[in-house]
DNA sequence: AAAACGGGGGC
DNA sequence: GCCCCAGTTTT
């Protein structure tokens, strides 16, 4: 697949994405671009539903939206504050031990290097790279299952570890790319593009597309 | 009812 | 590599 091909790709994906809901990161970083909260969204985000986790930010940040007010909340507040998102034990947890750490080290700002970010608990590649492009704009490639799932089926990168896939992307994809391919691809593998029987009747990059993993199809 | 599903951490 | 973390949607 050359770099021609995935230019007239995404701009073949972008028609479609326009009737597709925005996805949770996207909405929470209309709202506000704050680092903070865009990592906060992030985390929360992880392996839970767009509605649950807006839900989840919208109870926590009535209480607090920056790193030392939300540090003083307590550990059984911050439950119920994100109760309805998965893991939400795990994610109060890592919660307060952010909000200590930007404190005692960063003096309460959220960093926007990516080695910084992946030492504080629960960021992983995909959440540091979000905060990275979401909260202070710079280029990023934030894979996640879908990037992953996706660039794979294409045949455009062929491995099954996601940081593998970052890597790739990386080297082969152009940086003009690099931002919005997350925002192209997680609605498209949302809406068109789904693990299990994907539409690829209705696809408009079909022609391009591999297939690779793709089991079964409507 | 069972499986799939949005990562990350600890070992 | 393997297992754990929790709630919702799909099959």
């Amino acid at each position: 697949m050359r770099d021609s091909d995935i230019h007239a790709m995404v701009r073949l994906i972008q028609k479609e994405i326009t009737q597709w809901k925005e996805p949770i990161v996207g909405v929470v970083a209309n709202q506000s671009r704050d680092p903070f909260q865009v990592l906060i969204a992030c985390l929360l985000s992880l392996r839970t539903q767009d509605h649950t986790t807006a839900q989840a930010c919208q109870r926590l940040f009535s209480l607090a939206t920056d790193p030392t007010s939300m540090g003083q909340l307590s550990l059984p507040q911050l439950e119920r504050a994100i109760y309805p998102v998965g893991f939400y034990r795990t994610k109060a947890k890592q919660i307060r031990l952010i909000c200590q750490k930007l404190i005692a080290e960063y003096n309460t700002d959220v960093p926007c290097d990516l080695e910084d970010l992946l030492t504080l608990p629960g960021v992983g590649r995909k959440t540091a790279n979000l905060v990275v492009t979401i909260g202070y704009g710079k280029p990023g490639i934030c894979v996640d299952i879908h990037v992953h799932r996706i660039s794979n089926r294409w045949g455009y990168v062929k491995t099954r570890n996601p940081d593998e896939t970052e890597k790739v992307l990386r080297a082969k994809l152009p940086p003009r790319y690099w931002i919005r391919f997350n925002d192209w691809l997680v609605p498209f593998g949302q809406n068109l593009c789904r693990p299990l029987s994907p539409h690829c009747s209705q696809c408009p990059v079909s022609e391009y597309c591999s297939r690779i993993g793709v089991t079964s199809s409507r």
